[in-house]
DNA sequence: TCCCAGGCTCTCT
DNA sequence: AGAGAGCATGGG
């Protein structure tokens, strides 16, 4: 278990495991983590800004941030409750799981704020990550309230107030009008987005599909990454290559219970590696 | 120039 | 219910 301690306005935490910065910001769930050429990480959550880095001895250091907002946020947003080791045993006894664990080690699924979330993999569909950043980057500029840092996520009140040719400059092609179909039914409350924790996983599936492009794997993403659904196993096209091409179509009984945290490690693994066809 | 990207909708069998 | 075209945009 870890233990922290808050110094000069900044928190130290030691003995965290499983928890590397890069894997972690930058393995495509989330968008707006960027990295400097020292390795120090920065980014906005929950209308916050935070810089992180890992030093040499393993202590994660979360700067300008003091201990209520670690309590209350930072904490469950690294999700370090979890015990990660005990999943990747878990996992790990299919070899080629095992394979994937040690190659992304150090993922950890972050819970992220649900209409971000959601936003995000509407936007991400039939997209590449690099225009996913650039996308949401602009949308925030726009229509997000300035704070400390930047600008925080735009509300879905906000966003629902707005057109889809007020989202132009954003550039995000036929997504504008998903994402003002999400706002809308977000803000009215057609679709309860906010106690999907605790619908059973199908039932989750389908309050998100009430919304325009939001498909499956669109609602997977959201459910995993921001709801707490441990199950749910977003299928993209690198997964599908991945299921065929490593797993023969099936995966293994062992991952059942932590399917999005395998698939994240599997999606990692897959895109790094490129060593998979569509064959 | 064509192909592809963390898919989905719409249409036609 | 299953297959296939079309979709906006930009990078390789």
């Amino acid at each position: 278990m870890y233990k922290f301690f808050s110094e000069n306005n900044n928190i130290y935490i030691n003995g965290i495991e499983e928890f590397d910065l890069p894997h972690t910001l930058d393995c495509g769930q989330a968008f707006r983590w960027k990295c400097d050429e020292n390795g120090v990480w920065s980014g906005i959550a929950g209308n916050k800004f935070l810089k992180l880095e890992k030093l040499s001895d393993g202590t994660v250091v979360l700067y300008n941030t003091n201990e209520t907002d670690f309590n209350n946020f930072w904490k469950n947003y690294f999700d370090l409750e979890r015990d990660y080791t005990q999943i990747v045993k878990k996992l790990s006894q299919n070899p080629t799981l095992k394979a994937a664990c040690e190659y992304s080690y150090g993922i950890r699924i972050l819970n992220q704020e649900p209409f971000e979330t959601l936003c995000s993999f509407i936007i991400s569909q039939n997209n590449n990550i690099g225009r996913i950043k650039g996308i949401v980057e602009r949308l925030c500029e726009n229509f997000g309230e300035k704070i400390d840092g930047g600008y925080a996520f735009p509300t879905a009140e906000k966003m629902a107030s707005l057109t889809v040719e007020d989202l132009a400059p954003l550039r995000s092609g036929f997504r504008a009008k998903y994402l003002i179909d999400a706002a809308q039914k977000v803000a009215n409350g057609e679709v309860d987005l906010y106690h999907l924790r605790y619908f059973p996983l199908e039932a989750a599936q389908q309050e998100l599909m009430k919304i325009k492009g939001v498909g499956p794997k669109v609602a997977d993403c959201a459910l995993l990454f921001s709801h707490h659904q441990d199950r749910a196993f977003p299928k993209d096209v690198w997964i599908k290559r991945a299921m065929y091409t490593l797993f023969d179509g099936e995966l293994p009984d062992c991952a059942t219970d932590y399917a999005g945290i395998a698939q994240q490690y599997i999606f990692f693994y897959a895109r790094d590696t490129k060593l998979l066809t569509n064959e």
